[in-house]
Formats: C-alpha cells, sequence, structure tokens
DNA sequence: GTGGTCTAGACCACC
DNA sequence: GTGGTCTAGACCACA
C-alpha cells in the first residue's frame, strides 16, 4: 500500500496516518490478515517518528482494526462490527454534521450527493 | 437558552460553545435577530472565562452566525448561505464518515437513519 | 441637512456622525458660514446622546471644520486648507490602501475606478 | 525582517504588528513560504505579549495572508486574491478618503502623487 | 452597562 | 521546540 502523508498540513500526522490506513482497509488496498510493515519500517519509510506510527498502530489495535500478532500488527481478518466507541464516534460527527447543514442552508440532496461522491482514491484531505 | 457544557471532554470549551450556539439557533430556541447575553453574563453563567466566551462570539462572528451591534451580538438577522469554507468542513467530515461507515460495515440505511433522528434537544455530545 | 445614522452598526456613533458631516459639507447640503443645529437639537433629532453630538462638534471645530460663534457653530465659511493633522490621516490612509491594494494583488485601475465611482449622496458605509 | 511598533499609539499593537507584517510581505522582506518567527520569539523580541502576536497570526491565517503548518505559520506561498472582505474594507477606506479630499480641496493629481510614493520601508505610521 | 485590548502565567498536544 | 487553550485581572472606548 502506497500512502502518502503531508507532513506540513494542519492535521496532526497521527491522525493522518490512521486515516490512511483506514482508507487504505476500506479500498482493498489493504487486505484482512495482511501484515502491516514493521513499526521501524514504515516510520523510516515515510519519514516520520517511531513514536508516531507506534501510537497509530497502538490505537487502532484499541480499535480492533488491526491485531497484534508476535512478529507485528495484521489487518484484522475478521469483518469489524461497529464497536461502541466506533459508534458514538459516528454519531457525533453526524450530529455535527447535521448541524452546519441545517445552520446553512443545505439540503438533504447535497449532503447525499457529497456522501455519494466521496472519492476515497484521492487523497486531499 | 439553556445549555450545558462538559469542562472534562477533550473536545476544547469554546468548541463545545460554538456548537451549542449553532444548535440553538438551528432548533429555534435562538431566533434571527436575538440578543445573546454579554459576554460576561454568560462567561459566569456557565462558569467560564470571559475571553473564552469571547473568542466564541468573535469566530461566530467571522463565520457570519453572529453580527456584532454596538451594544453586543446578535443573531444573524440573515439566513446563512455556505461560505467556501464552511463547505470545506462538511466535505472533510461527510469524507471521513464515509470511511468510518465503510470500515465498520455500515449501512447506507444505517447512516440515513441516524441523519434523520439527529436529536438536536438532547445535548449529551 | 438629511442625516441617517445607523444606530445599530458596529461603527461609534460619533464618527458615523463627524463623517455624516463632513460628507454634507462635501456635497453641499451644508454651505460654507451655515449654521448647523444646536446639540440638544440634533441629539434628541437623530436620537443619540447630547454629549456625542458635543463630542463631534468640538472635534470638528478642532479640526476647523466648523466655527464656534456666539449663537452655536457654523460650517467654517473659508476654504479649508489642509491642516497638518487633516495631511497626515490622508497619508495614513493611502499609506494603509497601498498595502492592501499590493497585498491582494489590485490593479491602478481598478484602485481609480473605485475612486471615481464613489457615491457620496449613498450612505451604505 | 525589522519590524518596529509604536507602544503608545491609539492604534492597538496587533494592528501595528498586523499591518507591519502585510507590508514586510508587499515589500519583498518576507517571501511567499517563508517562516515567520514564532509566536514567543516574536513576543519576546519586540517586547509584547505573546497573545498579541498569537491574535495577529491567527486574523492573518483567517485572512489567507499566512498558512500555518505544524511546525508553526509561513507566509502564504499561494498569491492572494481579493476576498469579499478584502473589497469592502478597501472600499471603505477610499470612501472616506474621497470625503477628507474633497473636504481639504485636495486635488486629483495630489493623491494620485501621494499613492505613487508611498514609503514602505519608511515606518513612521 | 457593553465589548476591546493587553498582560501574565499555567497546562496540554504534537513532533 | 511549536501552537492551543484556559484562567485571572487590568484598563480603555463607547453610549
Amino acid at each position: 500500500m502506497l500512502l502518502e502523508l503531508q507532513p506540513y498540513s494542519e492535521k496532526p500526522i497521527y491522525e493522518q496516518l490512521m486515516l490512511e490506513i483506514k482508507r487504505g482497509i476500506v479500498t482493498g488496498e489493504l487486505v484482512p490478515g495482511e501484515a502491516l510493515p514493521s513499526v521501524r519500517m514504515l516510520a523510516t519509510d515515510i519519514g516520520i517518528n517511531m513514536h508516531t506510527v507506534n501510537k497509530v498502530y497502538k490505537q487502532l489495535q484499541q480499535a480492533k482494526v488491526l491485531v497484534k500478532k508476535k512478529n507485528g500488527f495484521i489487518v484484522n481478518p475478521e469483518p469489524l462490527k461497529p464497536t461502541e466507541d466506533a459508534m458514538t464516534g459516528i454519531s457525533e460527527r453526524i450530529y455535527e454534521l447535521m448541524i452546519e447543514k441545517a445552520l446553512y442552508g443545505i439540503t438533504d440532496d447535497e449532503v447525499l450527493f457529497l456522501m455519494k461522491n466521496v472519492n476515497l482514491t484521492r487523497k486531499e484531505h
């Protein structure tokens, strides 16, 4: 999986990386059971600190997105069930989205259009 | 308008307050043209610092949600049009939402259900 | 001279009033030597505080725009020569204008166009 | 970039600083993409409080003059387009300038002369 | 009374 | 090291 971070963006690197890995899984660039690069490898590969990669892997393990094996992390081979934390996060996003939508008078159709047209292969986010 | 903040949340107080005011406008608890409580009043009312409230009012003024008059702030009497910045933020939210949705195998219908059933009077967010 | 202030605008009333009087002189609504309404009259007329009117008259007297007579203020019957203060203020405005112009890449022609098309009879300012 | 503020001016420090930074960009003392001094560094350097510098950087970021990266602020590498707010401000300045000009009988040529001869390296403003 | 500005000092997140 | 947030308290302009 190729991933590109924007090192000078305003978004924290660890958030970018976490989102990128999730994106990779969703698009199939990372398949269930597939091994992730080692912390050290990935860190040097994309030129960030080991601690940052470590933090991301740990958090994704905590979210059951990754599973820790003896020799590193793999993508969880089991299909993910929405955890309570995940649902809370999603509800939170939707809650705020609905407020912004209503505040600016954006229509349902416009939101649906945006949802249907999300481009997961492009990374300008 | 009654509002409650969660002082120990990881979300900054000022963001919570900003969202609460937007929520108030969307639900009609705050009507266009209505005066907001003074910076200092609201601050002591909800037990936070004046500067924090000030920051919120200023940012909402910048976003054209509030309008500053000589004697305080009022809700913008004009309906809001989505600014470019607002749309960027909304697209960003949708992008991340779609990734989480796909990652946890949540269906379109479930998302739509959550969107239709957002409870704007509930404040647990 | 008819003058309208925007009592709830963000611009201080005394500045609005001062500018309005200057505008009246420039457009000829107020002619040199003409008596201005008494402080008390003007204040009740436009519904503002006497102190505010007083402050404006005093400052305009200081700037030699108005002249104090026994029975009140009149528009200076002598044509105004640019005072040092006036020139300083004007230079200051031009200085800032030129910076904004250069910063946003606005052309000379656009600025000249705006200057030629200032509408002094309209008061939306 | 050297800059001097006038602590006893009636113009707020943060406005002076904001103008100075814009001036720096316009004159080329600050080039697109260049990093600005850190908030705290600049503050101690010019003897003002950190929060005042912070406010300036934030407002300039909002105006797209500066861009925030993870490790600080840089001058926006992209050329600026005049925003609606910027144009409103410029029109306002021109409106008042035209009134002062007419009031003091200053000629078009004199104004043009002043505009052509603004000294952006001089800081007595 | 209102908001605006400025200072001082604290703690936190990110890298 | 960087900026972000929050608090506390002061003084000022405007009406």
